[in-house]
DNA sequence: GCGATCAGCT
DNA sequence: CACAGCTGATCGC
């Protein structure tokens, strides 16, 4: 078997360290509580989270990160065989608790995986984030950058959270006599909570499970386990449909906020209309638009930049509130790190596009990949996998045949993208090798 | 009986 | 359709 040196947010066999950027389950397919593969570095945060997702994990392996030091590895380089040196730094991603991206340096360059990652214009974290990426670059050069391309298209712009977070209160202000749910997973969105519970002075119920994160997380004293404390509930969002509010609503007036950079977000009933808002049947037919029509609707949603609360249904409010970068962060951050290459690390099984079909006139000057960049607009389809192979560090052949399986090409969106024809969202997670 | 994986669903 | 995740069935051990 051919050896490794480094896998992010990826768990298969053949690496000689492993890093993991935040606790979500779609970065954590094939990690458990047996896991020996070898050493896992993270965050702190994530570390202190990481005994409850994983109970029994052998916690010898865990290797803290601190955010913003550099930390030197010594590994054996698959290429020559010798020993070699790796510097890595995380810094905060801004994401879920404990959410990181690290900075790689050793034989193969320099490469920066953001992991998820939302980094707002004005937001202090982001802005120290920003510098200290740009520190640690320095006068380097990044040659590859893996990068959250979850909503790499410019139809998707939404405010940012400290925004979403205010349209919450307001929607919650506004029905005084309602109880209230907020559909949240088992880690994120515990900055737009905190906000409701310091501005409108109440406690937050949430489920006992996610009770001992927030406790994990320092939150004492805000989130209860109690009905009796407070009318707002932050409850599974798997278990929050319009059947659960339509239920709810038989024993007292309640409404839904799904906090989401998703235009649609509740699966509708059978034979729902769809009447408020962005409608699933509405978001394809805008879907269908040309390129060109795309790329116009995109200039009208900058001067809108703050999408608004839609009512999706009778008792259920959307709020753009997202814990991923919108496309205009996702370009302004390419625009900062000017990295040689990129590839992105979602691949959706309805909208993956290539971040080099919208950011790769931002590469540096790279003869290859401004020769490849130009053969993917030119031939489309045909060379997305060019790019994508030629892209990649990732040399997993059995994957990589996997994928290839799985892919088909469309023309969604009037972009040439790689639609993957199977239900589940795939994160491609990395593995480093060689030098391409 | 247990963990890993997958189908189905939200 | 899916930002992420649950439940239950099945399979190999």
């Amino acid at each position: 078997m051919e050896k490794g040196m480094i896998s992010v947010d990826r768990w298969s066999e053949g690496s000689q360290v492993y890093f993991l950027t935040h606790l979500h389950a779609d970065h954590t397919n094939g990690l458990s509580s047996t896991w020996k593969r070898g050493p896992l570095f993270c965050s702190r945060i994530t570390a202190k989270l990481f005994p409850f997702k994983f109970p029994g994990f052998k916690l010898s392996l865990l290797r803290v990160l601190e955010i913003g030091q550099w930390h030197s590895i010594s590994l054996v380089s698959p290429t020559t065989g010798s020993d070699t040196t790796v510097n890595v730094m995380a810094i905060d991603a801004h994401h879920c608790p404990g959410a990181v991206m690290y900075l790689f340096r050793g034989e193969f360059g320099c490469m920066l995986y953001t992991g998820d990652f939302r980094w707002e214009p004005t937001n202090t974290r982001a802005q120290i984030g920003r510098s200290m990426l740009h520190n640690a670059i320095g006068n380097d050069k990044v040659d590859i950058l893996y990068l959250d391309n979850t909503y790499c298209n410019p139809s998707y712009s939404f405010p940012s959270r400290e925004v979403a977070a205010k349209q919450v209160v307001d929607v919650i202000a506004s029905h005084p006599d309602h109880d209230i749910v907020i559909g949240i997973d088992s880690l994120g969105k515990e900055d737009l909570l905190l906000h409701i519970a310091r501005v409108l002075k109440m406690k937050i119920w949430v489920w006992p499970e996610r009770l001992q994160i927030m406790h994990l997380l320092g939150f004492h004293d805000i989130f209860t386990t109690k009905i009796s404390q407070t009318r707002v509930r932050a409850v599974p969002r798997y278990s929050f449909s319009i059947d659960t509010l339509e239920g709810l609503n038989i024993m007292r007036p309640t409404i839904g906020i799904m906090p989401s950079g998703l235009p649609w977000v509740v699966r509708p009933l059978a034979g729902n209309n769809n009447i408020f808002g962005l409608s699933p049947s509405s978001f394809h037919h805008r879907s269908k638009l040309s390129a060109k029509a795309q790329r116009f609707a995109c200039i009208q949603n900058l001067n809108e930049d703050s999408r608004a609360v839609e009512k999706y249904h009778e008792y259920i409010y959307t709020v753009p509130y997202s814990d991923h970068s919108c496309f205009e962060e996702i370009k302004e951050f390419v625009k900062l790190v000017q990295p040689t290459n990129m590839k992105g690390i979602v691949a959706s099984s309805f909208s993956y596009v290539d971040p080099l079909y919208y950011f790769g006139h931002l590469l540096r000057v790279n003869l290859q990949s401004k020769r490849l960049s130009k053969n993917f607009e030119r031939k489309g389809g045909e060379s997305v996998e060019a790019v994508h192979t030629k892209s990649t560090l990732e040399n997993d052949r059995s994957a990589e045949a996997r994928m290839k399986r799985k892919t088909r090409e469309g023309d969604l969106l009037g972009v040439h993208v790689s639609r993957v024809s199977i239900l589940r969202r795939i994160r491609c997670g990395a593995k480093i090798l060689e030098l391409d």
